[in-house]
DNA sequence: GTGAAAGCGCTAACAC
DNA sequence: GTGTTAGCGCTTTCAC
């Protein structure tokens, strides 16, 4: 045994590798091992004392997927990211990926492993199915609606522990935690009019649900102060085709607008970008406003006036809300407020 | 069956949920679903086609757990990522981070699924022995070797399938991937010095090995130009720790210095903030330059001088290799060049 | 308090 | 080509 043992310590992964190899060596049953392991059920202390100590001489881990299939349940939960018509948008969307890093450390102290999964909706529409239904999962958190809104409303209605970040519409059934992105638009919106814009655009796909929240917030303010209508300027997400579709609308709109309020903060930075190379003052000639408060937003000269997403508490509201579905619980939808930070860009 | 369907069809899971259940409504045995979904070995083709039709009808889905319980492999990544002595360091990393995106997206594209661990090593020695031994993973992948060499080399010893982003050292026994660091210190410093920079400075926390080669690097080109030594200026990652510590260096030492070469992008990005809030011209005063080529380089205002590493190039190594060992390969680490973009700060 | 036995859902020999 | 059988490693009745 010492031989095997010097070798276990290295490893972790010996010779007692299930718990029958165990059972053996501590002189019970596989049985008893498994109660002694689980904490649970009445073990003589004596006899759990000895199978601890043999499970940590020789490094023992229990068989995860022994012990799922066995009890139906994985301890794993599954962060889904769809990727819609702009499939690398997230690539390099930090919104999300902070988002997940924040989920990774909530699920953690939960006791929760993550898997992750970025599907393309369009090569492969049954993509949430097939992961609910892979077996691997206990319940999923799918970061971001894209274009998939019809798709997840289908499945909420059969399958419970399901948590979306994304954008809540009236009467819709499936939980949803997010941003008050109607709200946040207004108040972007605002902030640029009370800084003297009279002639708003919102840079952004507003085909993008969250998004065409934010511009119909933003039209809010527009039409209460009687202002022209809010002009909308599409982009992708991904930095190098949004810089050259900024720069035209820049060079095709810079006379007409005075206020710029764009979807991101990674967009108004590349906005600021290629205001700054044509000339354009900010705030003197065109206000910008953006969105998240991402820690580029602190970084921008001047610094960037947006609207805060609170992250972490959005991480912590998508694992409570989904661990209470799992409990079997019926869950409302968390609307987390908006709020503006104002800086120096409007 | 028609209720049934109708059922199925919206949740995709329905009343076949086990290969038996298939195997019992076409009428063979579970042995011929399995084969016939596996797509290997002999099957009669009408007996494929029906099954496969039930299956689609019914959104069957093979239960992974079991499978992979049975065939002792899950087809799941173990992706993790040690959280050194600055426990928050990489949440708002944004380099792991894309890293992270590449990977997921190459995983995926190989047919594997990714399962995410964050872990804080001085709460839990024995964190990679539990990931590798949970039976959830094939293979996995360590993004950073931050203050955990050793324990990674130990483990490598007994256990193939593992690949490391990090730092090569001469002799290791673990297989890595990453940029060169001593190299790209050395082209950032001999930028600096190139624009007229005679006394450098390093910010950044020299005791993780990566910033330690990039560091050294420098320590090169000041050596081999008969400069003085390189300063350091120890900073933690997070944000808002480093901001303090540059604002406290920068007041302490810019009368002495004229280079600064930051160890990543986020640092270089914050140095700037500061150097501008305190009437510090750059590149007039202070030369700068970062590391990584984050989308922030381009940024911020002047742009950023930085040495690039190739996230994408280094997530497909980190894939190809970790494949090439679960095929039982033995493989040798590889090192990405380091590229040095020059911009406007230095 | 512990052992024996059944079985989670799947795959892979081995028969035929 | 297909059915039968025996597990993968674990948990959980059910006895005792």
């Amino acid at each position: 045994m010492n031989e095997d043992k010097s070798a276990d310590e290295k490893t972790g992964r010996g010779t007692v590798r299930t718990i029958t190899d165990l059972a053996r060596l501590a002189g019970v049953s596989p049985g008893t091992v498994s109660r002694a392991l689980a904490g649970k059920s009445l073990v003589n202390t004596k006899t759990r004392e000895k199978i601890e100590a043999i499970a940590r001489e020789h490094g023992f881990r229990p068989n995860q997927m022994a012990s799922g299939l066995r009890r139906q349940k994985t301890g794993v939960i599954g962060v889904v990211i769809p990727l819609g018509h702009d499939s690398r948008q997230q690539i390099s969307d930090s919104f999300f990926m902070t988002l997940l890093g924040f989920l990774a450390d909530e699920l953690t102290r939960q006791g929760y492993d993550l898997m992750l999964r970025r599907v393309v909706p369009e090569n492969d529409a049954d993509w949430l199915d097939r992961f609910i239904g892979s077996g691997m999962i206990d319940g999923v958190i799918v970061i971001g609606q894209s274009d998939q809104f019809d798709r997840i409303e289908d499945v909420a209605d059969g399958y419970g522990p399901m948590v979306v970040w994304g954008n809540h519409t009236e009467g819709q059934r499936h939980c949803v935690v997010g941003t008050d992105n109607r709200l946040g638009g207004r108040l972007a919106a605002e902030r640029l009019i009370a800084a003297g814009a009279k002639r708003l655009a919102f840079l952004g796909d507003t085909t993008a649900i969250e998004f065409a929240a934010r511009f119909a917030g933003a039209q809010d303010a527009a039409r209460r102060m009687d202002l022209p209508p809010v002009m909308a300027l599409p982009t992708h997400l991904s930095p190098e085709r949004a810089a050259e579709e900024i720069a035209a609308h820049i060079a095709a709109h810079a006379g007409a607008i005075d206020g710029i309020f764009a979807a991101t903060d990674t967009l108004a930075a590349l906005c600021l970008t290629e205001l700054h190379a044509r000339g354009v003052a900010v705030p003197g000639d065109i206000k910008l406003a953006g969105f998240d408060d991402l820690p580029i937003a602190r970084q921008t000269v001047p610094p960037l006036t947006t609207v805060r997403q609170d992250i972490a508490a959005g991480a912590r509201g998508l694992v409570d809300l989904l661990l209470r579905r799992l409990a079997g619980e019926q869950t409302e939808s968390l609307i987390l407020p908006a709020q503006l930070v104002a800086r120096q860009t409007a």
